[in-house]
DNA sequence: TATGAATGAGCATTCATTCAT
DNA sequence: AATGAATGAATGCTCATTCAT
């Protein structure tokens, strides 16, 4: 009987060493043999359970974006309402604050420049972003303490711009992480999110 | 003696052509060749102004640096204090919300993934911020009729926030273009900028 | 499982080649190219086996080495102590009197001139130097009938002697073929070694 | 009335500045534009001067012969018949000895490759070793004290011995400057010369 | 399944040469 | 006579992909 192995598994395998090596190399310069360095496989075996290096730099920005939205399922209990404070204080798990979401956040810059010239990594990101908008959604409800479906549009806008914000320090932190520590990243994305949410959470 | 002819110019028509190449198939797959067939040169030539394909991509994101600064500069104007609406009005033109702006951000995005391996790269994103915080201080001092040096401090840390807006709102607009039209970005940096801005202009 | 290859082998037939290239067309217009088809190879299956073609000219002057100093192992019985004119008639065979010996002696001038200018080839032609040096020793010592330590510093200073003659013959014998047969090589270098070989057996 | 340039003059400063060049770089690393900048010139003056690359190369090999011709015309008084100690003493100045005859040696030895496979340059060595034999003979002959045509054959061989003898010391010494100064190598070309040439005078 | 040797297209880069001025 | 901008062929090198084992 031939060895048996988990496939989602050597994938999962194979897009965590992508990741590694695009933190330390950059996507550019990531080549596939690096990948499977990594993996402890042989470029032979990267492709055999996955077409070619597009599929495997889709799938690690598929793998990029679990990872990120598993982040707000942790934090998925619901708020006290009108706490802006406990709220933002969630929001900014998602910054580049600590290893794990400085790495992500390098991949994922390095995904978006990439995306702008090829389909299929932007529909990634649009899947992305349409899912963080929806599960976004119910935590802004509650901050009001709302739940009807009426209501929702509302939210949606105004997680729009909560995305916006912590795309725009995100960036800037990754871009320039000597001058950007974790508190200098909370308090910018607090002062532009404490004044929209309180008037949100007012009204 | 032969033809004479400006090396800034020659170099400026190779940082063009490289915008437009980027911005049309991405900068991974961006060619010397392809950069000098646009600007009208064979590749010996482009790298006669340039030691090489990373010199030439240096100055490229310097020219979209300087590009993006010139737009400062032509809105350079005194605005009325306590205007907000007017001001953010200003600040919407960085988005991609023209032609020449879409090309900026597509070209500006695809740098940003690089710059995180490459030291230099960083280095240009790094003096741009600087100079780009440094531009928006006095505007946001006018805003608050104020021009002691003792407010700059906290006009830096409002221009850092208006920064991060901006970099988020355009960022997303640029990855999903057919969904965020001008109105759209306009109004999700609105509704980020407009509160912040409100309560930095009143205290 | 793969095609298990002689890694060694491999690179063997890939100096051999350059060998045989170099011999053709001299080094300076060596291709790699040219090195693989002579190889039955690509140049991809050349820089799978070297680091580029620096590593393959390196490994290509040592295969030189190898043959020349072989020669020296076929040789390696000791001589009738005193006979010098047999002894000079073994050196002969280090002269380019044969096709192998011409082809090797028209890339190792083709090395010389590189070496200059190139520490590495030169480090490569001083351990040759040195092992010639070493194995000529005890040939000279039982020349004169010695084994002793001490007469060692004797022999090394005639194997200088020695091999500077061969060097001096050889080279003029392959910058001009057609006047240099191998009876004239034989004949100037006896000249040469015999009055010296003589002395030195004597005393 | 334009500017009158010694044409000859011009040809020897580009002769020069290859030479320099070609000592500090190496045969195969010398780029036109080098020896151009060298010389004070740009690469279109040295095309004007020469066809190309490969006419300047030749011409510098014809300087480098001419260097060292010149040095036999200055040691060009008759020896007394039988100093064969003096003699040698004048020979060990074709040795890489100086400055001049290093820098002499290693533009000497980088076209010895080169000629192997290049006709021309071939050509101009065969003349080189032609006319050093020829000089030598006079020389060879007053230490002999013979001065007939009948002796020249004796003396033409001893020369091409002579030659080798230098020829093998000076290599030698070039590819290992540091390991061989001039006192080692007179040493080793007076341990050649002096039993030959004893033998040479004597009968 | 998995290996890794081999391929070869694609690329930047180098540099002698040309030529308008 | 001299310049130096421009050319473009030549070439080493990279690396995703293929495939025999």
């Amino acid at each position: 009987m031939p060895k048996r192995v988990n496939i989602d598994e050597q994938r999962r395998t194979i897009t965590d060493a992508a990741i590694t090596v695009i933190n330390e190399t950059g996507l550019d310069r990531t080549r596939l043999r690096d990948v499977a360095r990594v993996g402890n496989m042989t470029t032979g075996a990267v492709t055999h359970y996955f077409d070619g290096k597009d599929a495997v730099l889709e799938a690690t920005l598929e793998e990029i974006v679990r990872r990120t939205l598993e982040r707000i399922e942790t934090t998925g209990d619901r708020y006290v309402p009108g706490d802006v404070e406990a709220f933002i204080g969630r929001v900014c798990c998602y910054l580049p604050v600590d290893e794990d979401g400085r790495q992500e956040w390098r991949v994922w810059l390095a995904f978006w420049g990439r995306a702008i010239a090829d389909e299929r990594l932007r529909a990634v990101h649009r899947s992305y972003y349409r899912a963080f908008v929806e599960r976004l959604i119910p935590h802004l409800q509650s901050l009001r303490n709302e739940t009807s479906k009426a209501s929702a549009h509302r939210a949606r806008k105004c997680a729009d711009a909560l995305i916006a914000a912590v795309d725009g320090v995100g960036t800037r932190a990754t871009l320039e992480p000597e001058e950007w520590p974790p508190k200098r990243q909370r308090e910018t994305l607090t002062s532009l999110l404490m004044p929209m949410l309180l008037e949100f959470s007012d009204q």
